[in-house]
DNA sequence: TAGAATAAGTCAAAGATGGTCAAATTACAT
DNA sequence: ATGTAATTTGACCATCTTTGACTTATTCTA
């Protein structure tokens, strides 16, 4: 006997198909299954994360919703997810995050534009802050900016 | 789906079309959108702002109106160094970068990737600090980006 | 010119969503 | 049978939208 979130895994699942994204409302889901809206939630930090190639947007209030997409298995996107999730740790040094940079440039992953946005970003001068924290924070916005270049690679191309 | 703020914000911007400025009447489109008046204003206050390229004028009483104009830059360093020097202060909250973004995406000072970039390196996620001082890291950091963008400037335009 | 009519402005409450966290419950493996 | 992990639920929070009562400004008219 499934349990409830099962079920709205391979709801969800089914809903998607084979487009990139789906977006569903989470009230109207609960309702649906007949749950607590935050079990909702709970699906999708369990199932639909990103390990398991899936990033989420959401929006609060009247005509909210949640958007659900996955991640592309391009030769990119595994680079990526290998530094988000094996290579880059807690910290990261501003030296580091330079040299990744270097390397997706030549892997076409990100051009010379959007290397010195992201090192004009989180120089050692933008992230004033104490020392403790600042090759965490560092760490983090660089892993989410790799986030975001994962899925950007699935949708649609703009200017 | 679309709330009305939303249909009203794209109502105006197609009135508005390749023109400069647009005059509409609060009570006539509260009325043809079926909402409260005070609708309006908060669309206007919420879509048509000044860090979104808007100003605003209006008059009350018979033959009242709401003209709504986009601003005019006569070079992009020219608003970029505005924002640097005048604009941004000490703090710079997520939602008011957003809409910075968006007046320099209409202007084609950044793309839409750029823009993404951005807003993932200085989420309310990424700069997850335990302290208040968010909205100051961020302001320095987002300053230093359009620092950046102003010397790019010159160089050639790339994907 | 005073008062009525006509607009727009302000602000706070209510409504509509989604988010977080932890306690309670259930399932599962040893 | 017991301890751990997974699930379910609910109370409380955050954010965005919609509505309406009350205010202020401008014009028109007697």
């Amino acid at each position: 006997m499934a349990n409830i979130s099962e079920s709205i895994e391979r709801f969800i699942l089914s809903t998607m198909g084979d487009n990139d994204s789906v977006d569903i409302s989470r009230n109207s889901l609960a309702e649906y299954f007949s749950c607590a809206p935050s079990q909702i939630n709970y699906v999708l930090d369990t199932r639909f994360t990103f390990d398991r190639g899936f990033v989420k947007e959401s929006r609060r209030g009247g005509s909210g919703f949640i958007k659900i997409s996955k991640i592309k298995h391009s030769d990119s996107n595994q680079m990526l997810s290998s530094l988000v999730i094996d290579s880059i740790g807690e910290e990261l040094s501003f030296k580091r995050m330079t040299q990744i940079l270097d390397k997706l440039i030549s892997d076409f992953i990100v051009n010379k534009n959007e290397k010195e946005i992201i090192e004009a970003a989180l120089s050692e001068d933008s992230l004033s802050m104490p020392f403790t924290i600042k090759d965490k924070v560092r760490a983090k916005a660089f892993k989410n900016i790799l986030l975001k270049l994962m899925i950007n690679d699935t949708g649609e191309k703009d200017v």
